[in-house]
Parts: C-alpha cells; sequence; structure tokens
DNA sequence: CGGGCAGGCTAACTTTGTTAGCCGACTCTC
DNA sequence: GAGAGTCGGCTAACAAAGTTAGCCTGCCCG
C-alpha cells in the first residue's frame, strides 16, 4: 500500500524498486473457511531485461514524464529535455517510440505482478479476490498514464521479457483456483478500471458498490 | 450475425442501418426458470444527432477508413480524399479530428444499443446474460477500430447527444436488475473484449471457456 | 600514437492536425 | 436584374511529432 510509482519529480521508482516482492512465503491461510486457500506461486519470476544506464535514465524521464503531465507530453523531444540530451540523440540507445512505450508498459508489468503476488500472499481464502481486486484498482489509479498506455492496444508485447505476461497475470490464478475464471476476472477487473478512468458511469453512484458486485459474483 | 458494420467499400451501414435491431437471432431458449425476467426498457432513445449531407457524408468516410484499413489511416487527409476535398476543407463542416471521432463513436453507441435491447428484448431470463454478452462481444469485433477508439479514453464523451451513455447502457441493467452488477457486468464484459482483442491471453486457451465462466459468474 | 567507436550534435524530411486567406457560385433582397 | 452575402471549395503555410543522415569530439585499446 506504501510504494507510490507515480512521484511526479522522477526517479525509477517502478523500475528499480521492484526488484524483488517482499517475496515471504507463499499462501498463508488464516481462516479455517470453506474455500480454498489461495494457491502458492508457480511461474517464475522473469529476469528484469537488461538495459544501460542510459536507458534506465530514458525510461525513468518517460515515466516521471507521463506520470507528471499526462500522456500527450510524452514526447522523443521532451524525454530527451528532461534527460539533457536532444531528441534525436535518444536514437543511440532506442530504437524508438514504441521501444520506449514497450519498456514503460514492461516496468509497470513488473510492479504491478509484484503487488498483486504479495497481496495474494498476504491474503485469506475468504477475502483474496477482494484484496486483490482492490489492489489492482489502487495501482492502476496511482499509474493512470501508465496504465492508459499498457492497455492502449499499440504496446507491442513481444517486446516484453518473455513470461512476463503469464507471471504478472498469475495472482488471478492463484485468488481464483482456475483459469478460466482467472481471466474472466481479470478482464473484470480490467473493464472496470478502465470504465471507471472514463468516467463512464455518469450517474455519480457508488462506485464501491460496483466494485463489491463485481468481487462478489467471483467469489464462490 | 448477419449485419457487417466494418463494410470495407463505404456507406453509412452502422448510422442509417441500425434504426432498428434485427431482434430475432439471439436468445433461442425458453426455460421456465426461476430468475427474474429481463426489465422493460425505460430510457429514451435519444434523437439522433442533427447533421447535414456532407457531415454524415465524412462521417461515413471516416468509419470506411476505420474499418478498412485500421486506426492509423483515419487522417483529415485521407477522410478527404474519400470524401473527394482537401482536408482543409473538412473544416468547413467539422471543428477537427475529435469532434469527428466523437461523431464515430456516437454512431456506435446507437447501433451498439440498438442491438443490445433488441437482444434483451428477444432473452428468457434464463440467458439474458449469456445472450447479452455474446452479443456484446461480437459487436465489438465486428468494429473492432471503432471499439478500440471509442474506449480509448480520448473521446470528448460530452459531445454525444444527451442520454446516449444512459440508454446505451441500459441493456446491462436490464439484464441483470440490479444497477451495480450491471456496472459490474458491463465492465467486465468490456474487459474481457479488451483483452482479447490484445490478445493478452498468449496461451491460446479456450476462450469460450472463459466468457462462460465470466457470464457464469453474473447469473444468479 | 593512431584507429575505432560510443554518443552527442545540427539539419532536415515526412506526416500530422490545423489556420489563413482567396475565390467562385448560389441565393436572397431591393 | 443587380448587388450583397454566405456557403464551401481551394492553395499555402505553420507547428509539432517521429525519425534519419551525417558530422564531430573524446575516450579506450592496441
Amino acid at each position: 500500500m506504501t510504494r507510490s510509482s507515480s512521484l511526479p519529480g522522477a526517479g525509477p521508482a517502478l523500475d528499480e524498486g521492484a526488484g524483488r516482492g517482499d517475496g515471504g512465503g507463499a499462501a498463508a491461510v488464516r481462516s479455517p473457511a470453506v474455500p480454498a486457500p489461495p494457491l502458492p506461486r508457480v511461474a517464475a519470476r522473469p529476469a528484469p531485461p537488461e538495459r544501460s544506464e542510459r536507458v534506465r535514465e530514458i525510461v525513468a524521464a518517460g515515466r516521471a514524464l507521463l506520470a507528471a503531465e499526462g500522456p500527450d507530453t510524452l514526447t522523443m523531444r521532451r524525454v530527451g529535455e528532461v534527460v539533457g540530451i536532444r531528441a534525436a540523440s535518444l536514437y543511440k540507445h532506442l530504437p524508438g517510440k514504441p521501444a520506449l512505450e514497450a519498456a514503460l508498459v514492461e516496468d509497470a508489468l513488473f510492479a504491478i505482478g509484484d503487488q498483486l503476488h504479495a497481496v495474494v500472499d498476504a491474503a485469506s481464502a475468504a477475502d483474496v479476490v477482494t484484496s486483490l481486486v482492490a489492489e489492482y484498482r489502487r495501482f492502476a489509479f496511482a499509474n493512470a498514464s501508465l496504465y492508459r498506455l499498457a492497455t492502449s492496444g499499440r504496446v507491442d508485447r513481444s517486446l516484453f521479457v518473455p513470461g512476463l505476461d503469464d507471471w504478472s497475470g498469475e495472482p488471478f490464478y492463484r485468488a481464483t483456483g482456475d483459469p478460466w475464471v482467472a481471466q474472466a476476472l481479470f478482464g473484470a477487473t480490467h473493464g472496470l478500471v478502465v470504465l471507471e478512468m472514463d468516467d463512464a458511469f455518469s450517474n455519480s453512484s457508488d462506485l464501491g458498490a460496483t466494485w463489491r458486485a463485481m468481487a462478489a459474483a467471483f467469489t464462490r
């Protein structure tokens, strides 16, 4: 709950800070409830991609820009400005803007994966789904522009380090115990986040109730 | 299943053609089930926005471009080309590209609203949710670029004719009978569509099972 | 000491949305 | 019927975006 990765200033909070999840033990069931306890971790956390110091600076600059001023200001010229070099020089380090965006999303997946795995580690069987979904929501809104970018459909996921998608999505499987329900829950959570961001729920209704309804639908 | 609004050629299929849903196709099961029947329509279908002939041509051209060649080709110059005038002349009819995008999304909301209301009209209590979700999914994939645009978060919904959001979302309320569950189901459906489009489910798993799991979660 | 390369720079190109200003044709009024 | 005005096209141009080409400087290594 403490880590804030949308710091306006700068600093690779997502990138570096997420080096290792708190790890702890796997599943720690507290309540002697009926539902099955969260499953242990299986998918291995992929090794973070190799990046030169400069590239890390560039990605950090992009993240800072995104967080501080929104998606429109994520331009090669602005990024170069933050790093202290000209936009053209960025191409000595990255093949282009799509690669920068992919790197940003890659970092975000590492960060949210760590957060969600940790939440599942700590949750009881009775409230895994609720906790997981709450953390997902919190993270998405704490990194709104990044989240938007990640789900814009323009990012080439093949640029990610292998296994990242699987690993970062695994918490949903661990929480539900069923691959299809996990995907459905993942989709539902994502969908609610996007709709909330879009302010598609024009009526100022109680969004907490909506989220509770969703969690309830997925809690056996 | 028959109407195709992503016709590569041109023609205002969504705009004009969707005045009335096909109504027929969906839901066939007539089981005497326990769950409450779908609620009646309440929200009024808003009056379509006033548009000059030229504006309708422009919007149709944009829709055709989007369907035929994807989002990247939706440029003012290309749209003008299809219409037969220069890009600059488009500004005699529309204030800018955002207005064109809003008009495209507006039409899409009318079209999907008609489809979904029709499906709910025809569905039995036992399969409303399944039918509704199936039709939503079908529509989204038949108009993928348009769907992407609509949910990109860049579209200014205040440009829509008033009441459109409420009316087009009402089928989810009619199907579930509860506003919060409706929003949750809406979000879940949307989320699954987006994830499926993004190919986020890398494992070639049975997506039908995922959709069934989702529908099951929201079927009392 | 000299070659190569890593990494900066300027200049420039292309494509995008958009604005300014011109002009022909149609319509409406006196 | 003649003038005025508007509608809707046009060309030219601009700014901002991503990107490429080509130059130059300094460092490292043989």
